[in-house]
DNA sequence: TCTGGGGTCCTGTTACGT
DNA sequence: TCTGACGTAACAGGACCC
């Protein structure tokens, strides 16, 4: 164990939310809800204004908008964060070779090559979210600990806009008081397993002997919990990841009936999936469907292929067999398609001779719009529909005149007017845009009929008001958005 | 209040090769 | 040839994280 609190562990404040307040000055101040929009859609990140209403992440979107009824609602802009998300670890790596980034909002860092006592090291994170707060506008919370798990129960700590350093001699104060809900690993299920045995704190916790944890929660967790409650963790900073699996899922609208539906859906979901296998440059050898039926219960089928493979054919044929795996009787509400067994070696393992597949291939994984043509109608009609256009990143910023169906309240849009971004859909077909940047200040709000007006979809910008798609480049690629999803900040 | 979507990791069971 | 022990891989489900 180190003898100096030199890990750092950065988190962005209500990070989505804080990026749609960046770049949409009328937000700032007020309460701001990110999330799916469809009867169905949850948050993903409410604002700390809303967040004062009782609104949290992954509570129904419905739900929220019940408890905050002033709150701005809009969908999320994956490109957006990304370009932030990429600024605040370029911040990071300018202190430190070893950055590890372990979501689109977090990162740790190893300062083990700086000299200095704790209190310099709490200059030297101030300053760092100092000059996070300049490039990107945001507020980040940054702890600082001998090992990871205290760094990062620190930066909790620490929010909002905070820094707070453990010192050894004060690790055990600070450990022994929380909740055990509050480490890593520590669930719903876990909790509630603890509770019966009397623990609730890491103090508790500490006093449990090695089997009594493993009995309760399993061999793995149990000897976890006996170390973290000793403070004993000596994880290295590690500044890269192999990515394990690719994949997508989609929750429609109203659930589907029978196999036909099912069916059709699949091939929607499974293209979704590809594309993100592509964008990863990678093969899979194995191919999961996972069916959520109405009654909540979850079925996966999977098919392993005799060697990984790009092959479009293969890939989704592979999982229309896994798909007729699964035994369903209920309406299916969920569809999702995941890939495994993931190579770098794509283009060895693509079958030799003419073919046409790898024309076919090379069809299927360059032209995005292409295969976004073949989602079906339920997922085209509803909330997804643009999330999925800006989670596909790049290959959709290519400016398209628009109708009032391709929008949902948070996009950004372009007319003769400028830059702007979708406030509301009326029920008319007309679109209240709101025209205003990070760089313009509060704008003002028109109504825009699409039928008549030119409005275009747009790209996202970055915290310097350049286009997102070309500052995310700037992420590492091993990182990129590695699990980089909504979180609770 | 009826519960998203992207992932990782663990566990119990089964299949299989030596 | 049959059987058991063992290690490993695959599979399905689920907890957990952001």
């Amino acid at each position: 164990m180190r003898a100096r609190p030199t890990i750092a562990h950065l988190d962005a404040d209500a990070f989505f939310a804080s990026v749609e307040q960046h770049q949409r000055p009328s937000l700032r101040g007020r309460p701001v809800l990110v999330g799916g929009v469809g009867p169905r859609g949850v948050v993903a990140t409410a604002s700390y204004e809303a967040r004062a209403y009782g609104a949290r992440s992954a509570m129904p979107m419905e739900q929220a908008r019940r408890m905050c009824p002033t709150a701005t609602v809009v969908v999320p802009r994956f490109d957006a964060y990304s370009a932030y998300s990429a600024q605040i670890m370029e911040v990071l790596r300018e202190v430190s070779e070893q950055v590890e980034a372990i979501s689109i909002d977090e990162a740790f860092a190893e300062l083990d090559h700086l000299p200095g006592s704790s209190a310099d090291l709490e200059a030297l994170a101030l300053e760092f979210r100092r000059r996070a707060h300049e490039r990107t506008g945001l507020s980040v919370s940054l702890g600082l600990g001998r090992s990871k798990l205290v760094a990062k129960l620190a930066s909790e700590a620490a929010k909002p806009g905070g820094v707070k350093v453990v010192d050894p001699a004060d690790e055990d104060a600070f450990l022994l008081a929380l909740p055990v809900r509050a480490l890593w690993g520590v669930g719903p299920v876990s909790a509630a397993r603890l509770d019966q045995l009397g623990v609730r704190t890491v103090e508790d916790l500490r006093a449990q002997p090695m089997d009594t944890l493993v009995m309760a929660t399993g061999e793995a967790a149990g000897t976890n919990l006996y170390r973290i409650a000793r403070g004993w963790d000596d994880r290295p900073v590690t500044t890269v990841r192999e990515r394990k699996s690719a994949g997508a899922e989609h929750t429609f609208d109203d659930d589907l009936h029978g196999r036909r539906a099912i069916a059709a859906a699949l091939d929607g979901v499974t293209d979704s999936a590809l594309r993100r296998l592509d964008r990863h440059g990678v093969a899979a050898r194995t191919v999961v469907v996972k069916v959520r039926v109405a009654s909540f219960t979850t079925i996966t089928r999977s098919v392993t292929l005799s060697r990984p493979t790009s092959d479009v054919d293969a890939l989704r044929e592979a999982a229309r067999r896994a798909l007729d795996l699964a035994e369903v009787v209920e309406p299916v509400r969920l569809l999702g398609v995941s890939f495994h067994g993931l190579s770098a070696h794509s283009q060895l393992m693509l079958p030799l001779g003419g073919d046409g597949t790898e024309a076919a291939l090379a069809a299927g994984t360059t032209d995005g719009a292409a295969l976004l043509g073949d989602l079906p109608t339920a997922t085209t009609a509803d909330d997804g529909t643009l999330t999925a256009v800006a989670d596909d990143g790049p290959a959709t910023v290519v400016p398209t005149r628009v109708t009032a169906a391709d929008l949902a309240p948070g996009l950004d849009v372009e007319t003769d007017r400028g830059r702007g971004w979708v406030v509301h859909l009326g029920d008319d077909g007309r679109v209240a845009v709101r025209f205003e940047t990070a760089q313009t200040g509060p704008g003002y709000q028109r109504w825009v009929d699409p039928r008549t007006e030119d409005l275009r979809l747009v790209g996202a910008l970055g915290p310097d008001g350049r286009e997102a798609s070309a500052a995310a480049e700037v992420t590492d690629p091993a990182v990129g958005e590695a699990a980089a999803e909504p979180g609770e900040d």
